[in-house]
Parts: structure tokens; C-alpha cells; sequence
DNA sequence: TTGAAAGCGCTAACAT
DNA sequence: ATGTTAGCGCTTTCAA
């Protein structure tokens, strides 16, 4: 933006709008050095209180905001905190960020959100503006495994991977144990006397997909089931688990039962279902990944693996922020939570 | 953060990290000066093809990206934009976001995506923040009418008000027909034989809640119901929807359909409703503001009052974008979009 | 076409 | 306790 306009007009010059105040201003009106009008505004070193008062008497007078690009200049370092989230309409992720957030702001950092949408390169973009932006910490769902923040690393950003781990293994991360939460799920509704279990994952390059698959495998075996354990790998996307239901639907031996893995997918499954008057309950059983709000409401309620969301991002904030006031060398420091298996109707056989 | 970090240890110092390389170092390595650089990272004057290349393959040598705190302050602009929208969690308002994104990404800024709560308090923040941090526009879903840009204004950046009017008249926005979608979802429930609508509304300082309101009552008017219009203001939240649905319903004349004016109060409605044993379609109608992804997947499917809400975001994105390059003295532009009822089983009686 | 140099607004080392 | 001043990394005028 232009900070102060000033228009030529016939015979002069006209403003168009009230430019910002700078330290110069403020010291000039307190009748200080920039230097004093400094030190007051950041409270560093003893300041005469006469002194200080005419200071913050013509600051205010001038509604003077320091600038943060100068400020960041000279610091070399800014209050701002990237959050790149795969997806900005998962509500797994909205409250992680709000978890993030709140820590955040508590501190006097500002947050700024990043959608990726899964692509590798809009993660390297913002990798890079982060850089740019010399944004003074990261936190990180990485799109896949092969996500390289060894830049930030690097150049000594502290990263926090979240939901995700990232290649580098040096890096703090906080996850859910996914393959407890797709056990227990998969175990749950072949107890309930589901006879074909499937599962609908994500990506095959993300752990979480494949940490999902794999708990479900195990699950499969654990139970003696007698027939090969039915993957199916989508998008993590409402579009891309109404395909995959629809498909293994299709299929020669269709699965009685679904464990789906997240709750995008679960939406798109339920549509297919409903489409084809297959009702939960007690046509299929069905289990997801996550509580998202509107879970309870369906008819039946959508039994869910619940991670915890909010404190998932507020552990990541406060990974973050201490890494950026402790000492730099210690290990990556790894957290992981556990899922909560909420069983409701649509698992249970009518 | 500490971009270079250097230790020191007995005897010596150790770097941590590497540093950014500079446009003095890569200056340096090409044997030119730092203008020619600049000149050809940014293409703006004539610059001797040779040098230009040993300018870029220095540039890339050193993988050296322009520092844009720096550009900043000697431009005194940045390229970013400041979204500041109500509800993080509201399925709307990311789509907004969406739409948003995707034009400043085309055209070259950045977004930030603020949360404001609907507090006021962290509203202004926000705005200081986007002063602070020179944002190059502003676009905002305005807590309440009260909330005030002038401070935006009167500097020079360009605002674009989403969803609901600010208090300047002066401000460009863009808006959804509210009263006529809600009368039209009104009107529709008194056609299908409902009796005693009601109509369940977010705060009143808020002209989205009034429109919507106003339309209801316009309604109930139209119709010639026999009975005052039923009006709860409630808060736009989940949990607030339920609470005003319960105290609706406890009333010595309870309501036979209900109105409600956003998505997340929707929700509560329904938890509420199924908690009483009521259902939609059978035993309550209604209809919500809004169409989540989540409404067509319920036991009946939600009727609702759509928005384009992903064009709502392109709309403001393109209003902002014109505004920062052409004439800043045209009138303030208002875009209102039409909202498009779509009936579902929960709006018919069965 | 190229370079030297000023300066954006701020902080901090140094001098007083 | 206070002021002077250099300089963060960049763009741009001005001079060559």
C-alpha cells in the first residue's frame, strides 16, 4: 500500500491520506533522540520519567505505531508464525489452528494460515516465504513424507510437524497414534459381527494414510478374518471417498463394513451409501477418523475415532515456542496422542 | 528469528546456521553492483544481457531470495493482504477464504487469515496489526456495524467489506441478499402447511442477523400468519442455536418450523430437536441460511438458503485487486449476490 | 547501460 | 541518562 498519497494538483500538492508517524516524529514533538523514543516504547534501559512521559504523551498525541518491517529489519527476526495446513476446510485442522492460535497470540506472536492442499508445491512456495518473510517459526502438516523443510532447518527457523512427521528426523512433531485409533476402529466393528471389513485411506506418500492401513491390517489379522485385507487409498477428499466406496462396492465380494480415514472421506462414503439405500447400522457398518461437529447428527450417529484437535495445536504452539527461547540443541522432542474411539450407532449392527 | 547464528566456543566461533545470502553477496559474486542486481531480479530498466546472466547464475549459486522485509521498507508496501472473517470453523466463511486465495495467489499476494471471533476487540488488533505490518488491502467480515476501517481508510489501504456492511459508506462489499433468501425460506415453510414458524437469528448488531430477521417477518407477514413473528437472537454458534431452540420450544406456544440464519446455529437446532425426539419433516420443519456439506447427508437432507460462497471470496478479491491498481476517487462499488433456495426432506412434512 | 549513494524506520553500540 | 550514529537489505535517483 502506499502509506502517504499525495496528489499534484494545479498550483500544488494535496494529501490524500494521513501518512503514519515514524520515531522521528515522536522524538521531534517530545523534543528526544529517536534513541529515547525507542528505549520507551520498548521499555529497555532506564529512561528519565519526565523524559519518558513527554514520549509516550506525543506518541499517543501522534498515534504513533512503531513500524514491524523496520523493526524486522533490524532485528532480523519478525513475531509472525506460518501455519501451513493441508487443508483449510478439514475441521480437524480449523481447530488444530485455533489450538495454535490461541497459544500464540498469548505469546505476541501473530499466526499466519497456509493452505497447501496437499501439493508439494504450494508447501515449497510457502517454505519459501517463510523464508522470505523471515517468519520466526513454522508449524507444519507436510503434504508427504518427502517434504523437505531442511531449508528452514537450515537457516535455523525451528519447524514443528503436526499430524505429520517430515523427512528430516530432527524435527519436533506431535501426532496421534493412528494405528491404534484404526485398530481399535477395525477390531470394534468386526466385534459387532461385520463380516468384510474395508478401508478407505489417504494418500499412500503420508504417514497418516498409511499408519491408518496398517492398523486396520493388523486388526484384520488379529481377529482371524479369512479373507485379504481390503485397502483402498484415496485423497483425503469428500469427492475421492464416494469413489472409493462406490468401487469396492462394486467389486465381485463387496465389504459389509468401512473404516474410513478421515471425515472428508467419511462424508463422500455416507452419499454413496445413501445413494445406493445402503444404510449404516443396518446394511454396513462404518467407522471414521475424527469427530467432526455435524457426526452426532447423522441418522445414525457416525461412530468416530476422535483425535484431540485443539490440544494437538496447542502442544505444537508450545513445542514451538519453546524452542524459540530455549537452548537450540537439545533432541526433537516427539508427542504423541492417543485417539478416543466414540462408538455410536452407525457401527453397531440394528 | 536469529537468521545467522554464530557460537562462540573456545577459541573460535562456529557457525550454527547458514545464513541468507544477500543482494550485496550475490552483487559481490557477479562483479556488479547492487543496483544491477536489483534491476534484474525485478526486470525493471535495460540491463547488458552478460551481466544479467552472471547476475542470475550467481543469484542461483548462492539460491539467494530478495529479502522482502527490506523491499518493504523501501517501498513502503507490501504484497500482502489481510482476510479478517468472523468464524474460522463456519464451512462458509473458508470457502470465502478459498475464493480469496485463489485470485491474490494468481495476482501475486499473499493472504493472512485473521480470526476474529466476532469480538470487536480482536477485530481492532487485527486492523492495528494490518497497519503495523503495511498490509496492501484488507478484507473483512465486520464483527458488527460498528466496526470501524477508518483508521484503514484514511491511510490509504483499500478495504473490501464480506458478508456484512461497515459502518463507512465509503467501503466497497460484498453482500448476499439476506432478507430475500429468508423470506423465501419463510414463505416456503408456511406453503408446506407449517403452522407457527419461527425464526432463529444470530447478534443483532449484526446486519446479516437483521436481514435475515427482516425477511422472516416480511414473511409471516406476506402470508398473514396469525400470530407475532418469533424472533431469538441468539449468536451464530453452535451451542446458541440449541439454546434458542430449547427456550422456543419451551414456550406455551412452541413453533412448528424454524428459520435459522446460519449453518453452525443449525446444527444446534438439530441436536436439540433429535434430543426432544422431534423430527424434521415429521414433526418440526426447517430450514437454515447457508448449505454445509455435511446437509444433504442427514436424516431427511437439510433444506437451505445457499450462498455462492467461494465467489463471494473471488468477488471481494477482484474488488480489492482493482482498487490497488486504478483510480482510488471512484464511488465505493457494492456487490449483492443472490442466494438460492434448495429444499431438501427437512422443509416438507411428510 | 552501469554504479555510487541516499534513505525507508528502526535498534543498539558507543560516546558523552 | 541521553544522544549520535551506523546499518539491517533493498530500490531508485542521479551522475557518469
Amino acid at each position: 500500500m502506499t502509506v502517504s498519497g499525495v496528489e499534484a494538483t494545479e498550483g500544488g500538492s494535496r494529501r490524500l491520506f494521513d501518512s503514519a508517524a515514524t520515531i522521528r516524529d515522536v522524538a521531534r514533538l517530545a523534543e528526544v533522540s529517536t534513541a529515547t523514543v525507542s528505549r520507551v516504547m520498548n521499555q529497555t534501559g532506564r529512561v528519565d520519567p519526565a523524559l519518558a512521559s513527554r514520549v509516550r504523551i506525543a506518541a499517543a498525541q501522534l498515534d504513533y505505531r512503531p513500524s514491524s518491517v523496520a523493526r524486522n529489519l533490524r532485528l532480523q527476526q519478525t513475531a509472525v508464525w506460518l501455519l501451513m495446513i493441508s487443508d483449510i476446510e478439514n475441521p480437524f485442522f480449523t481447530l488444530v489452528a485455533r489450538g495454535v492460535e490461541d497459544v500464540a497470540n498469548r505469546l505476541g506472536f501473530s499466526v499466519v494460515l497456509c493452505n497447501t492442499d496437499e501439493s508439494a508445491e504450494k508447501e515449497t512456495r510457502y517454505i519459501h516465504v517463510a523464508l522470505q518473510e523471515q517468519a520466526a517459526g513454522v508449524i507444519i502438516s507436510p503434504a508427504s513424507r518427502e517434504t523437505d523443510v531442511s531449508l528452514l532447518v537450515s537457516r535455523g527457523v525451528p519447524v514443528v510437524a503436526l499430524d505429520r512427521p517430515v523427512k528430516d528426523h530432527e524435527v519436533d512433531r506431535v501426532l496421534t497414534d493412528s494405528r491404534q485409533g484404526a485398530r481399535e476402529a477395525t477390531v470394534h466393528l468386526f466385534e459387532q459381527g461385520w463380516q468384510r471389513v474395508a478401508c478407505i485411506t489417504g494418500p499412500a506418500e503420508t504417514t497418516t494414510a498409511e499408519e491408518r492401513a496398517r492398523g486396520y491390517r493388523e486388526a484384520v489379522k488379529e481377529v482371524g478374518a479369512r479373507f485379504r485385507p481390503l485397502v483402498a487409498y484415496s485423497d483425503f477428499r469428500t469427492s475421492g471417498g464416494g469413489a472409493a466406496a462406490g468401487r469396492l462396492l462394486d467389486a465381485r465380494r463387496p465389504p459389509d463394513a468401512f473404516f474410513v480415514a478421515n471425515n472428508l472421506m467419511a462424508l463422500g462414503v455416507l452419499d454413496e451409501l445413501r445413494r445406493r439405500d445402503l444404510r449404516p447400522g443396518r446394511d454396513v457398518g462404518i467407522v471414521s477418523f475424527d469427530d467432526p461437529p455435524w457426526a452426532r447428527l447423522l441418522d445414525p450417529p457416525l461412530s468416530c475415532v476422535a483425535q484431540p484437535s485443539y490440544d494437538i495445536g496447542v502442544q505444537a504452539a508450545t513445542m514451538l515456542a519453546e524452542r524459540l527461547s530455549g537452548e537450540p540443541h537439545v533432541r526433537a522432542k516427539v508427542d504423541t496422542l492417543s485417539p478416543t474411539l466414540i462408538v455410536r450407532k452407525s457401527s453397531l449392527r440394528e
